[in-house]
DNA sequence: CGTATCCTTGAACCATGTCAAGCAATGTGG
DNA sequence: CCACATTGCTTGACATGGTTCAAGGATACG
């Protein structure tokens, strides 16, 4: 299993002394669909490495909603960020599809960042590229109509988790899931997915979406 | 001038000589207000120390409506996303505030990544710290009121820039540079601005805003 | 196979955006 | 330093996208 990691660009500059350093296998375990992670408010002691599954990340607003930030995938790094910053872990984890997550503390990641300086720079660049994209998704969320959004995020999900050979999704979210990344209420995405069915543009089997115009939906999210 | 940086923080971990090294007196520059430091899409060579002055960092978006990002004040440093991720510039800089700005040249700035791992860890930092507010924001944005997020942004103006002895906050914005950072229109931003003054909550001279009762308005941005 | 969760739809309401028009302030060039 | 142009500010009237509430049906899962 760590013998993969290396692959993975974030590890990619590790000797495997140190991949073996950073991760022993007795810190990786398997989570099941609606386990908590990691919590918000806590101090992080370290974070985790997707080995497979999906993590939602999300911060709890007012009154208690989910806004949903990330999903995390195999080969992602979750709740690194506090960690890095040294305040308390202001976001959420939790399991959306069966996942296998391994431990790293924040001592060996501040060992490595000390002693193998490729590394911090691939580091910063990961949280750079995700800097960026926060930044994209301010002023999509400031600018956009939900209708917009509700298409740029069938698609985020796409270009993320792919889809499969009859063109589903390879992920399944609530409709309140959806709604918690777009900002906006269930009723509305219901409304608004119903909408693109009618237009021809998706196809809905449960929580399955069907993608059947990839252009028309480009064109709605006005990418 | 150059020595007086050492005092901030990004820069505190540099000896005298890699200070000297980073930035040449000549590479700082007056700039005034209105002038683009940089724009989006284009190639990132380097990034800017603000010296002095205040730096509007604002995203282009559909239909060329801006979106800010941030203000930069002296201390802060701009554009360095870009040059750690690799990617094409994704923000433009302008001057709201007459500035002096040092340049340094992406190379100089992986040479330091690569030789002082503790500059690494402070820019880690930096950047986490940065992407947490981020986070902060997109939540914010997606599930507050525009009056809530009015609220809040004159106080996060106040912990940013200050108040004067007489209360006024020590950055003047246009309505639409406000309606810029809560993602509304000028004119909701006009009309909830004289309902805070007929509540008695702030005073208005021009741009000017004088802050007459913080903890009502902590209240209502509901912190 | 029953309970909990999720989904759907309708109706009413309201916060916010849009458009239009006039005024104030600010800046610029002669 | 004035006159004109530009930009920013304000207000009203109106349109509407989106939320909320409520109630019933469908689906998933132990």
């Amino acid at each position: 299993m760590i013998s993969g990691l290396k692959q993975y660009s974030i590890f990619k500059s590790l000797t495997d002394y140190e991949l073996e350093e950073l991760i022993f296998e007795d810190n990786c375990n398997s989570y099941k669909k609606g386990q908590i992670v990691y919590h918000e408010g806590n101090r992080a002691r370290g974070f985790y490495f997707v080995n497979s599954g999906i993590i939602k990340v999300f911060k709890t607003g007012f009154e208690g909603k989910e806004q949903i930030i990330r999903f995390a995938k195999a080969g992602d790094i979750i709740g690194y960020r506090s960690v890095l910053s040294g305040e308390n872990v202001c976001t959420s984890a939790k399991v959306n599809e069966d996942a296998v997550l391994c431990f790293i503390n924040s001592e060996s990641l501040f060992f490595l960042l000390k002693h193998n300086s490729q590394f911090a720079i691939d580091l910063l660049k990961l949280v750079s590229n995700e800097l960026g994209e926060a930044n994209v998704f301010i002023t999509e969320i400031a600018q956009k109509t939900v209708k917009e959004r509700l298409a740029e995020t069938i698609l985020y999900l796409k270009s993320s988790f792919g889809i499969d050979n009859e063109n589903y999704l390879n992920i399944n979210l609530t409709r309140e899931e959806l709604a918690n990344i777009i900002g906006t209420a269930t009723e509305s995405v219901i409304r608004l997915l119903s909408d693109f069915k009618n237009e021809n543009l998706i196809e809905i089997k449960g929580r399955k979406i069907k993608l059947l115009n990839v252009t028309a939906l480009q064109k709605i999210a006005s990418i």
